[in-house]
DNA sequence: ACCACATTTTACAACGTTGCATCTACCGCC
DNA sequence: GGCGGTAGATGCAACGTTGTAAAATGTGGT
């Protein structure tokens, strides 16, 4: 089968330690032997055994990813961030998905295969700051999303009510007076809805806009048919308004389509920004204004932080909050009002 | 740290043989003695060290999975609905991306990485039949993707050819006669793109058609703005055309955006169908006409051949090839000529 | 030639688990 | 009462690696 330490050592008629040290780059080893012990590792294709490895270390060189779904492009996007941020420091990635599901959210936690990974990137979608002690874990964890705030672990996040506020002001700043917004959570304060809700009320706030409740639209998920619906109820409704700002891109491009095809003209009857900046938003007729977030910052930070948790000795430094930089990205949809 | 099996034994007053056989279910075991080890095994909260368990048994319980990017609707789609098929069989996955770099899928193929992972879902997208000798790998490997054909491993993938036929065909049932085809790869003949030039050739064979060679519209890479400057230099070059066949959907809704800004309509000037059915063919406007190729049949065949592969006692089964099945799904985007 | 000291190599024991072989006790049967 | 057989429990070795500590070898100065 597979070639052993003890084959590459009898080929190189050295001991398997020394084969060992070779590979580690141990520093005082004879040139000569060194070379020995590497043509033993060609001839063989040697490869260490990574489960022997990891049980001797204790390390195994992955590490997990929760989110919810990968069908959601933004967690697609965010993995590939991820991935790719993983194999620059050489370690793999595990992906878990969740379903946003509360119950499996908190298995997944302790689950067995905690075990295979040195430390967690999680994407809470279902618990919530009640469920905080869930993340006092025996291992590296670092959380992502805006479900939970102030909990035990290390925190990277986007800037959800100032970026959400900024799109708001770009509507506004068009001479935008009734702004519709799609995608709030009954209730939720803490969140993406509820904080997105959040910047959007400060920024009607701050321009002397009254709050309309019957302007806001609910939905429970955030997939293109919740935005499409919800954009029916609230034509149906017979709601005006010039403005729309959908909590996520894919809910305002399904929200998008129905307004078309309802007949109103985008951007021109209705100003519409989005919030993610997915590929998608900038193929979308039109193509659509959004927020970028800082997704890419936001992987790369969290797998810097995570590994630097994993190589720590003193795991007691207190959690870190990290927020990424975010950007209004203008686009076709969103337009001064000509009038 | 950690509880072993020896903290267990020594709780439960037993030997450490007896836990590992009753975490083991092996069926000769007094039910007072389960009784007390379970118990035990509840009040050290133990679970099994992974690394160990796959040192002694040379099983990880874990596939990999080898996408070009995970950005890509297509592969996200594809990847969850892997991830949730090896759930059921209790298997985790690992994804890795490639790219769609040839060399680096050949890197992949022996990495030392495939000692962590039982077996490799893989697919190819950089290379060609030509490399399909390092497809001869001592562990488990099926195939994904249409880049190689009669390769030494079991292989699981979609019926382009017929799939692509019937596509067309459906176009043509609706009167339409100059169907332009946007994604082709020059020269081309394994592959998505050649696969389904060739099923959209037969069609037009079929119903005495002759081939343009003008009405090809050709892209390296199949994301949404290749598929946005096919259709601007098809626009560009004058030639007439009455429909479309975009070779995937992210490429169709990148030319439906282009045809749209022209003042095209879709689908009465220009019946337009992609290949997919990602989530998102639901939601554009018009939603667009596609085929489904079978996405959740092929990981869900993919995973369990590879799992039988995994548990096969007799490696030298000759390979097989599964081809999933297709269907049209007509939505607005395609619709007869009304003349 | 010998010592002090640095370089190079090695032996051994673990990491936590499971396969194999073995051992004891007990049961039913002639 | 002795014997074969099964249920139930165990001890030992091994999977392949690395940390520790110590042994072997080499270098230079006297």
């Amino acid at each position: 089968m597979a070639a052993t330490l003890h084959d590459v050592a009898r080929i190189a008629g050295v001991s398997i330690k020394t084969v060992s040290n070779v590979i580690n780059d141990y520093p005082h080893i004879r040139p000569s032997t060194k070379q020995r012990v590497v043509e033993a590792i060609a001839e063989l294709d040697y490869q260490p055994n990574l489960s022997a490895r990891s049980l001797r270390s204790g390390r195994t060189g992955v590490i997990g990813l929760a989110v919810p779904e990968l069908s959601l492009s933004y967690f697609a996007e965010l993995a590939d961030a991820v991935i790719r941020s993983a194999e620059r420091h050489h370690m793999t990635v595990l992906i878990e998905q969740t379903g946003g599901d509360r119950r499996r959210e908190i298995e997944l936690l302790s689950s067995p295969r905690r075990q295979m990974t040195d430390g967690l990137l999680f994407s809470a979608l279902g618990m919530d700051s009640d469920d905080s002690e869930y993340l006092r874990v025996g291992y590296p964890l670092v959380l992502l999303g805006e479900r939970i705030f102030g909990g035990p672990t290390d925190h990277v996040t986007m800037r959800n009510v100032d970026a959400a506020r900024a799109a708001t002001e770009h509507l506004i700043s068009q001479g935008r007076r009734r702004i519709a917004i799609i995608g709030a959570h009954e209730g939720e304060i803490i969140g993406s809805a509820g904080l997105r809700l959040r910047g959007y009320r400060e920024a009607l706030e701050a321009a002397g806009i009254p709050f309309d409740p019957a302007l806001v639209g609910y939905t429970t998920l955030w997939h293109r048919s919740n935005g499409a619906s919800a954009m029916r109820d609230l034509l149906a409704s017979g709601v005006r308004f010039d403005a729309v700002f959908g909590l996520n891109d894919t809910l305002t491009l399904g929200a998008m389509r129905v307004m078309q095809e309802a007949g109103l003209r985008i951007p021109e009857d209705v100003s519409t920004i989005g919030f993610d900046d997915l590929d998608e938003a900038q193929y979308s007729l039109p193509t659509l204004s959004t927020v970028d977030p800082g997704r890419e910052e936001i992987a790369e930070t969290a797998v810097r932080i995570l590994l630097e948790r994993i190589a720590e000795t003193n795991p007691a430094a207190p959690p870190r909050e990290v927020l990424a930089d975010f950007r209004v990205v203008e686009r076709e949809s969103t337009v001064s009002l000509t009038a």
